[in-house]
DNA sequence: AAAAGTTATAACACAACATTATATATCTAA
DNA sequence: TTAGATATATAATGTTGTGTTATAACTTTT
């Protein structure tokens, strides 16, 4: 005659009575009759085959074989309403974990704002940030190590979903630097400046000599370096000049750099990359809007709109 | 048009699918049909309101969300799962816990051996074994804080389960002693010995001491020690020699230790107690037999029988 | 012994969970 | 692309779990 399953309810009305002294203060606090609380009882004592409570002065009290199992049970049960807590703050956008995989200049520039931002108002997500190389990000996406990839000059492929946005590049310098006192800057002005700048075999480099070309302005390589961010250190120290994104510039001014639009425009080119075959959790899909919007000022049709 | 409890049956159907990449395996595994599982996911989809698993050429993928649930979920799982067997072991009486409380002669002596070969076939139980002064054992009892104890010279308490065993005792002398020669000993071969006995204020002495006094010879006291475990380690070393019962001087003979019945009959009474009010666990009375048993060839009585 | 309170049982309603039958969607391969 | 195979969803229906109220039986208190 004992019941085939041990089931949750049957577990709840234990842990009532054991906590209630009666089984009509248990279903009183469980909020149903209390001749559903005795069923749920005798069910589970067939089930289990051992006498669950002993009675004192009218009170139950657990069984020692109850007690020996409480512990366990207060576990599933806690467990449980966490399992519906979380999935509730899933769906706020409240829990989750992202996994972002962007430029080393990135992790230590402009996204730990945007993340820091994100997190505040949501304090079940969690994130894995793994800075490295372009290509090393790309196979991340297409083996699905990783939600979200931030890379530049991203060709495209199959299994990569991506946009690109256009960045605003700028003429950075030392603060009270010569070039201050023009409102942009072109090649024609910084002909006579050594340039530190991003790799040769990179998209933004060919377009910025072309720039160089376009004008016969002599291009004055002095220091070639990956990153935005380490060329905006070194022309703090004064090593010399350089044409960044926007982005990267704001971050010294606090550190004794300034610039200056350049011109003509020579965008650089940002790639906003994700599996294409994996779905997204909601909270990546937020995510994603999140770090596109703190983009926004910084991008080049944003400057035509307002 | 969401349920309103998480089941632990759609939990089930969720981990069984991300196991087996489809519901119609899931079913298989589950022992239902496909349709039930289609079903169980669907409440549990609109219960949680994100979608469970993406398809991917044929196979169902667990969601981002999921995979980030799904640890919680097995534990949930698992956790049933061990209680459901431990309650199976507390049947058979394979788990439980058992609280003892004992005089310190029989924590080092008798109670080990019983301990063990009670244990052996029995996995899953444990038990908390203290020794300590008969006062401390008998307010253990009443407070509830022992399962059972082991005691001597109990005189009985409203608040206390007990029964009493008459063990037998004998003379114990090292090994190659004069009254070896004996088979039975009496006070008058004892008298010119020098005796090492329990505290004069315990009933044992007591009765001890009549059966000198009736048979007019000298009690000569040399060591008083509560210990009859003590007693006989003194009387190896050539201390002395004692009247302890039969259990304890058991196991000193590989020790040296030599033995005779005394004689008149001065039994040693051992109690063994519990709490009057409070339900013993299945397992405890199973333990509390199994300890009565191997006294019972100790027991005076048992010696008429055979 | 009566009163008050607690628990068990009975009869019944509804939701959860299972079934089979069948329609629809998806994948694989010609 | 279609055809066939496979997988999933939906519908109709039965069984079991979970709840109800009414009431009997039992405990504790007075």
């Amino acid at each position: 005659m004992r019941s085939q399953r041990l089931r949750l309810r049957q577990l709840e009305a234990l842990i009532a009575v054991a906590d209630h002294g009666s089984i009509t203060n248990a279903a009183a606090e469980m909020g149903i009759s209390q001749p559903a609380v005795s069923r749920l009882l005798s069910d589970l004592t067939d089930r289990l085959g051992f006498s669950l409570f002993d009675r004192r002065k009218g009170q139950l009290l657990p069984s020692q074989e109850v007690r020996f199992l409480q512990p366990d049970i207060r576990r599933v049960l806690e467990l449980m309403r966490q399992i519906s807590d979380v999935s509730e703050d899933i769906n706020k956008r409240r829990a989750g974990h992202i996994r972002i995989a962007c430029l080393p200049g990135f992790a230590t520039s402009h996204l730990p704002d945007v993340v820091a931002s994100f997190l505040e108002r949501r304090p079940g997500v969690s994130m894995t940030i793994e800075p490295d190389r372009p290509e090393r990000i790309l196979e991340w996406m297409i083996g699905e190590q990783y939600d979200f990839g931030v890379t530049d000059g991203f060709a495209g492929h199959p299994a990569i979903d991506s946009s690109n946005l256009q960045i605003r590049t700028v003429c950075v310098f030392p603060k009270g630097h010569r070039l201050a006192a023009r409102k942009t800057i072109t090649p024609a002005d910084i002909g006579a400046e050594e340039i530190i700048h991003s790799r040769r075999d990179s998209e933004f480099f060919e377009k910025l000599h072309d720039a160089f070309q376009a004008a016969n302005v002599e291009f004055n390589s002095l220091v070639e370096i990956r990153q935005f961010t380490a060329a905006c250190k070194l022309v703090c120290k004064g090593a010399g000049i350089a044409v960044v994104s926007e982005l990267d510039a704001v971050k010294y001014v606090s550190q004794g750099l300034d610039y200056r639009p350049f011109r003509p425009l020579v965008p650089h080119t940002l790639s906003l990359v994700r599996p294409i075959t994996q779905q997204p959790s909601m909270v990546t899909l937020e995510f994603m809007e999140h770090f596109a919007n703190s983009l926004r000022p910084f991008q080049l049709d944003s400057a035509m709109r307002r």
